[in-house]
RNA sequence: CGGGGCGUAGCUCAGUUUGGUAGAGUGCUUGGUUUGGGACCAAGAUGCCGCAGGUUCAAGUCCUGUCGCCCCGACCA
């Protein structure tokens, strides 16, 4: 490809509105464009690396038995009626109607046109297990997307689902793509990945596990262990802590004028934010129900342990003068009102605490939970925090960094078989519901992470596994000198006939310009073609992260350059 | 869906306060000088000032409405 052909514009300014750089370099780069919310046209450059990274899933995906199939992007509501997720889910799922008005939806995912595809087929255990898979596009409506290719409505994606007969075997293939994923991220160019267990969400199914790559633009937050390899979502993450247990004391009723929140409570008593209790009250979605949640005054509701609790969606409360609730001063002593009462474990046990008393500037204290709040079930409800103590090796060693999700897996069980009525013959002759798996890696956002990872002030470092071109030929001053003109000519044909993807650059313009479109092109190998090097009879070989650097004589130069090519390949 | 910001040349933006001939840089075209990190000189082309109403002798600028985009939050397989 001779870069004067290419398609697509190379800038130097950042666009105002790019926050983050892979962001910045794949508008600034001539990678992509933007088309509306969401939505991008891909140019040359970003079409091979996603070409690449495809390939690369499809490779390990056929090396765990995957058969490659397809999904049409657009299905029927009555598909998403069967598992009742055409009524379960919001309005990411994009729903219209067809001439005949007959209600249509865009994949966000595909269980139920995964059952659909097998449903009939799969009738005996012995045609199981089995495993199919898609690269395809999917459109979710998301309320936000942001960071260009981090979050966006419409996608590639590759989307795996398996099928099994029992538990164990669903185990031992989840473990097996687990293993798959982490040798696509390693070949990716991205080994640093690391998985995490998460909420499964709306896929349903009890364990899952994202993948992750930390990095300080990433939209999730994960907890990790100091001291041993525990990793989680913060959405899953249990939280455990250590109650101590304090002298008794009487409860209290204590006039506190003004103070409405826990930290004007504890300026007010004189008291550590740990020695109260607090309420968190929310409603839920469906009703407006209160849902009233005391916790230690320290810490901070998860909501989403608690959606999974509830299992309904619930938002932030408003609070009305007929709810019963005096909002300030909220207290698990005679709370009167209409409400769901939850309490979090981090009251388990505990004594000496301040709480609301229900009255207008009134709280309580000595509050002790065994004896002022009998038969109080406790739950975890509470966000972990840094410091908080590893559920895994019990030491006070975590902490949270934020990241990007570039995968995710999760042990489906079988909600959609039953849902959507698939069925097998057992060996004992009894007829059950396959179990299922689903494993998806978003295309694009992987590529954004690989830039997001591997740039520098200048653009993109992509790995010779992804990188859009292996060699990136720069013939300085080809246009007006006859020798450069030769020797890179011949290059350029030589590479290209000898399997090299060679993009070359021979325009009438600057160096500077030249090589700055090279580093916004990120190609791993630069070769340089120019009067002062053919002066010395070499042609320079450099790599695009700085690690490597030669002259090689003209002479003999392809051979060289061969054996380069194949060393990058390798590392 | 809430809060904030922005729509003017391909791109980045000034001009809007105080209404009076449509601007700069960059990119593009032509010619010339340069040539190892976005170089310089000269000449040129490029505009429904997001859209629709309104006020006015006169609107990019004021008023009303509307559409779109960006950021923060809520939400998110």
């Amino acid at each position: 490809m001779k870069l004067d052909r290419l398609v697509g514009e190379r800038f130097k300014e950042r666009p105002s509105d790019c926050l983050v750089d892979s962001h910045a370099f794949m508008v600034r780069g001539g990678y992509m464009k933007f088309v509306t919310t969401g939505i991008f046209s891909s140019y040359m450059p970003l079409k091979r690396i996603t070409r690449k990274i495809e390939q690369i899933m499809r490779e390990e995906m056929d090396a765990v038995d995957g058969q490659e199939v397809s999904f049409p992007v657009v299905m029927p509501a009555s598909m998403w009626e069967e598992s009742g997720r055409y009524e379960s889910i919001g309005k990411e799922l994009m729903r219209f109607s067809d001439r005949n008005d007959s209600p249509l939806v865009l994949g966000m995912t595909h269980e139920e046109a995964a059952v659909h595809l097998v449903r009939e087929f799969a009738k005996g255990y012995k045609s199981y297990p089995f495993m199919i898979y898609q690269i395809q596009t999917k459109f979710r409506d998301e309320a936000r997307p942001r960071a260009g290719l981090i979050r966006v409505r419409e996608f590639t994606m590759k989307d795996a689902y398996s099928f099994h007969t029992s538990q164990e075997d669903l185990e031992q293939y989840y473990d097996r793509c687990h293993k798959a994923y982490e040798r696509i991220y390693a070949r990716a160019g991205l080994p640093e990945v690391v998985s995490v267990a998460s909420d499964s969400g709306m896929m349903g199914g009890k364990i899952s596990h994202e993948f992750m790559l930390l990095t300080p633009i990433g939209e999730d937050s994960i907890v990790l262990c100091d001291e041993c390899d525990y990793r989680a979502n913060m959405e899953a993450a249990e939280n455990i802590l250590v109650t101590e247990k304090k002298a008794d004391a009487p409860l209290e009723k204590v006039h506190t004028p003004g103070a409405h929140t826990i930290e004007e409570l504890t300026a007010f008593l004189g008291c550590k934010e740990a020695d109260t209790c607090k309420a968190v009250v929310y409603q839920r979605n469906a009703d407006d129900k209160y849902i009233v949640l005391f916790l230690r005054g320290d810490l901070e509701a998860n909501e989403t342990k608690l959606t999974n609790f509830l299992g309904c969606d619930i938002h932030p409360a408003f609070i009305t003068e007929e709810s019963g609730l005096c909002a300030g001063f909220i207290g698990p002593v005679g709370l009167d009102a209409d409400a769901i009462v939850l309490y979090d474990s981090s009251l388990k046990g505990a004594n000496g605490l301040a709480c609301g008393a229900n009255e207008e500037e009134h709280h309580m204290t000595g509050l002790d939970m065994d004896r002022d709040v009998p038969g109080a079930e406790f739950h975890d409800f509470a966000k972990v925090f840094v410091g908080g103590i590893c559920p895994k090796c019990g030491k006070p060693a975590l902490r949270i960094e934020r990241g990007i999700e570039v995968g995710n897996i999760f042990q489906l069980g079988t909600k959609y078989t039953e849902s959507m009525n698939m069925t097998y013959t057992d060996q004992d002759g009894s007829v059950k519901h396959p179990i299922m798996g689903c494993y998806g890696i978003g295309v694009g956002r992987l590529a954004a992470a690989i830039c997001e990872a591997h740039h520098d002030d200048y653009g993109p470092i992509w790995p010779m596994s992804v990188a859009p071109w292996q060699v990136h030929l720069c013939g300085v001053r080809a246009a007006d000198t006859a020798e450069v003109r030769e020797v890179s000519d011949k290059l350029y044909n030589d590479l290209q006939a000898a399997g090299v993807e060679v993009i070359y650059d021979d325009r009438k313009v600057n160096p500077g310009v030249m090589f700055s479109d090279a580093d916004l092109l990120g190609v791993p190998v630069r070769v340089t073609v120019s009067p002062r090097n053919l002066k010395e009879n070499v042609i320079e070989v450099t790599s695009r992260d700085k690690s490597f650097s030669a002259k090689i004589p003209v002479e003999g130069a392809l051979e060289e350059l061969l054996k380069i090519v194949e060393d990058f390949k390798k590392r």
